[in-house]
DNA sequence: TGAGCCCTCGCCATTTTTGGGGAGTTGAAA
DNA sequence: TTTCAACTCCCCAAAAATGGCGAGGGCTCA
């Protein structure tokens, strides 16, 4: 099973291929819905997903990922998800849920997230109806073809996305990258000086070109392009 | 092979016992080194690894982070790499690579590049001494239990480290979050409050109110702080 | 129904950052 | 060997952010 998709997967060379391929394996993982949704640090997104239309939209229109504890969950954690081991309370939360399972959205749920370079996140998500016991079962045997298949969905969306044209490889100076990660830190210009041992002034030439081989505006957004690019040392 | 590992690791409780696992992977997946190393926005880190003392000493001793080629890849890319892809040119990276390969490390590697929540970034690395086509046919066999083994491998030592002991939970109101995606995007406050159609003053109000949430001292830290936790729309 | 969080608005003084100039050494790559 | 990037230091004036004061309405959960 994982095997033939992964065989499909090598011939996908445009998003529509891919788009195709991830659809192809609501069947091949006998499961009624598949999702796969790419976010990227730039907002740029991708989705390839089985459910309809109006759900879709309105799940944008009323900002649903806010209060969605698929979505919270998958932010804050490293492994796969049951939806049943979630926290449903909640008001807003409740009606969410309802308008959902009424979507054909269905009851069960399992939801692996993904983080790539520069800040990517993705989220890989099959659904359906099934009774407890059964979908227990499904989710233990087949986790791992789970996570294999979103490992391999999302490695094949970011080569498609951003081919061999990677025209972010910024690459700062050592004292560059010590400079903004001071300040990441919550240091002060005079006292990430300090804590290099050298003028405010030098510093502040560290933050500058730094913040010019970044394209940004002020330091603020110097650090938070150099965070999503992975080039400080505290991320 | 994989089965047992993973059944190993279902009974690891501690950082040691982990180590252990980690460590008998070298003879489970017969490849001569073994390291895994996790490195949190914390700046926390910890590490397993089969390499010498003395070269880790050394490799710290140099920063050699900063110029090694496998650790420059595997933070820009999602997928893993073998070696023998990357470019040892240039002429710190040369005398790098021959020290390593003096050291013992092996003249072939395979690194999986993995990353969890709040910007942890880890990496997973098999090495050793094999000629170039024995080397291609052992990755092409086992690159599928390579990422399952660093997934499972991150996840036990993520559960171990925080434990249920999840004590960063921070939540943004939705204003707070928009605001601080306004400034990690690189707009100024006044830019900000436009675009969120708000008064520069609520809009301070957000960033002060995120930044004690946030336990920042300044605006540039709380992005900061945010961006780790995965709390922004950017990342 | 009250506590508590969320959203919204204003002013003033102080501190910090930014933008604009320059200048000299070192070491590695071409 | 020349060129280029990285590292270090300095001044001044304008712009932006911060700290501290305060105020009211709306919503949810217990």
């Amino acid at each position: 099973m994982l095997e033939s998709f992964l065989e499909r997967l090598e011939g996908v060379e445009t998003l529509s291929d891919l788009d195709a391929a991830i659809l192809s394996l609501s069947s091949e993982l006998d499961v009624e819905h598949v999702v796969y949704h790419s976010v990227k640090s730039t907002g740029e997104q991708y989705a390839a997903l089985t459910y309809s239309d109006e759900w879709v939209a309105r799940y944008l229109e009323k900002d649903y990922a806010r209060i969605d504890p698929v979505v919270q969950a998958c932010i804050r954690r490293f492994h796969p998800i049951d939806w049943k081991r979630l926290n449903w309370s909640g008001k807003a939360v409740k009606s969410f849920l309802h308008e959902a399972i009424d979507s054909g959205i269905g009851n069960q749920g399992f939801s692996v997230p993904i983080r790539g370079p520069s800040g990517q996140f993705a989220l890989f998500t099959v659904s359906g109806s099934e009774k407890d016991d059964r979908w227990a079962t499904y989710t233990q045997e087949r986790s791992r073809e789970l996570i294999l298949a979103s490992h391999y969905v999302n490695q094949k969306a970011l080569e498609i996305e951003c081919g061999s044209d990677q025209l972010e490889i910024v690459s700062l100076s050592p004292r560059e990258t010590d400079a903004l990660t001071m300040l990441a830190l919550g240091f002060n210009r005079a006292q990430a000086a300090e804590s290099l041992s050298i003028s405010e002034h030098t510093l502040r030439v560290y933050i500058e070109s730094a913040r010019f081989k970044l394209a940004a505006s002020n330091t603020t957004h110097a650090v938070a392009r150099a965070m999503n690019q992975g080039l400080l040392n505290i991320c």
